[in-house]
DNA sequence: CCCTTTCTCCCCATTTTTCCCCACAATTGT
DNA sequence: ACAATTGTGGGGAAAAATGGGGAGAAAGGG
């Protein structure tokens, strides 16, 4: 389980560290992908990676199907591991994606870790808060 | 098991290089052969190549349907392996039914690796992570 | 049948990138 | 206050990306 927001520099290498009770989890290795949906970079523990991508895999319909599937799953993942100084590098098209510059903003997120740009964490901070926001006004108003 | 989705250059003698993870999970050599239904080309490692095609002869219901069968995956298939540099060449037929010029996207897809063209690469992509978000969707609201 | 041309394969060279290690400052915990 | 851990920055060795050169095989035309 991963929580809280760190804010951590990216040198001129990509390199990004992650907080130490994070790394504890994923000492096993980690995968990258690119944040379905959202302009962020996912870290997975590969086993809760390996969990995800099975239970893609089973809602594939046909052949053609599963090809496509498996291209987006494996297409967008990247397997990489901690350095001596717990940094993972950050693969220049997820970095792009998320569009990460020398600051990544990294944020745990139950079963994920994500890493954001801090521009982009901001606008979704926001909008989430507001989402959130929302829901608890609905929930309290109809007891 | 393959990952990622990586750039690189073809030059004009039409070799391409692959990651070093690839090679090393390909070392007894490779085949390639047209992707099926999609505008690309197919890199399996032999074993899987011979696995793959051992499924399919299996399923053949008559000798005309395997005569047939037999024609379409061996004829559209080509056997070869790494230079010192890590390159593949790729056979003019395969170049051209995939519609690589000068760059090939290379994507790990779990059991194989496919190239694309950089047009044709960023047109499934987009199809294919867009079947991705939908069936992630129905995972989530499942829960 | 032989010569020419093309293509393939293997080798070498250069630049860029990656990876691994070390160093130091800051912070934390005891 | 001291020791251990953590954040940050680089240096240097190794690997990888890219580009050609040239020998030999295959193909094609006279």
């Amino acid at each position: 389980m991963f929580f809280g927001e760190h804010t951590y520099k990216v040198d001129d290498k990509g390199r990004v560290p992650l907080p130490p009770k994070f790394r504890r989890e994923m000492k096993d290795g980690v995968i990258l992908a690119k944040g379905t949906g959202e302009k962020c970079v996912a870290v997975y523990p590969v086993l809760e990676w390996k969990r995800m991508a099975d239970s893609l895999a089973t809602r594939a319909v046909t052949p053609a199907h599963l090809r496509k599937l498996n291209r987006a799953i494996f297409g967008s993942a990247f397997s990489t591991s901690f350095d001596g100084q717990g940094r993972i590098a950050l693969p220049h098209p997820l970095r792009d994606h998320a569009g990460i510059a020398d600051t990544a903003i990294v944020v745990g997120a139950n079963n994920r870790v994500e890493l954001w740009s801090e521009d982009e964490w901001k606008a979704e901070k926001a909008s989430a808060e507001e989402q959130a926001a929302q829901i608890i006004e609905t929930l309290e108003s109809s007891q």
